[in-house]
DNA sequence: ATACGTTCCGTACCATGGTACGGAGTCAAT
DNA sequence: ATTGACTCCGTACCATGGTACGGAACGTAT
């Protein structure tokens, strides 16, 4: 399916400046044109979901564009340890958060409605 | 104990530039100073520290901000709700992660060694 | 009392990840 | 063929969370 820019970035939930974006840091290319327009696919609106995706999984856009240079190229050593090492970091970020909303669990219970004073705020995060 | 700011900073593991950054914020009070040295004590320290965790609960310092106010509040409603948010907002965050970290458990089982050519990193995102 | 390390303070700069602006060109529908 | 929406492109600006700089004052050990 063929597409213009503003319909790219409404496939992949982002506004059309992020596109521009995302071109000038390299992670989608910018398409040659014949006419005066630019026209996108599939291929694009995949990898722009790609780079959401992996923004989520905590990866830079700098190390995005390493893992799309990647992923069109022949060195499987280096993707898997990029991968390994974000899931190292990931498990830490993920145990973390959870420590985290433990904390805030414990703050809500001590912040009942019934008692009265200030919460305890700060020292429901004293881990 | 009382201490100067380099001692705070290295109490908190920060730079005393970013304790500095912290009271212009409003996140750390900058102590009256009778002599020509400010001096800091414990409850700066259990403050900064408690900034350092909340900060990777994910909340900004514009809401951490507003927690410590509250710590010495009386609104324990508006205490309350914020951390439930929050702990709603980090079970999305955990989620999040969690399914990026399959894809990259993913990646790296078919991007096995063995294999050849390039790893399918944009396929093994897609969820 | 002098030297060395800190602190103080304002102001400037940095990286990341965008968002906004504005004038000119293009495209599709009426 | 004109209108209205969208695109193009460069450049500027934004928020967040700091980090750096530099000269003056302070404070402590010798």
């Amino acid at each position: 399916m063929e597409m213009t820019i503003g319909k790219l970035a409404a496939a992949g939930q982002v506004g059309v400046e992020t596109i521009r974006y995302y071109q000038r840091r390299g992670l989608l290319d910018t398409p040659r044109r014949s006419t005066g327009v630019r026209r996108y696919g599939d291929g694009d609106v995949r990898r722009l979901l790609f780079i959401r995706q992996a923004q989520t999984a905590g990866f830079t856009l700098e190390e995005i564009k390493e893992l799309l240079d990647l992923d069109s190229g022949e060195d499987r050593d280096r993707a898997r340890n990029l991968a390994r090492n974000r899931i190292g970091a990931l498990d830490a970020r993920i145990a973390a958060l959870q420590r985290a909303r433990e904390a805030l669990q414990r703050l809500v219970g001590e912040c009942a409605t019934d008692k009265s004073g200030p919460c305890p705020i700060l020292a429901s995060f004293d881990l």
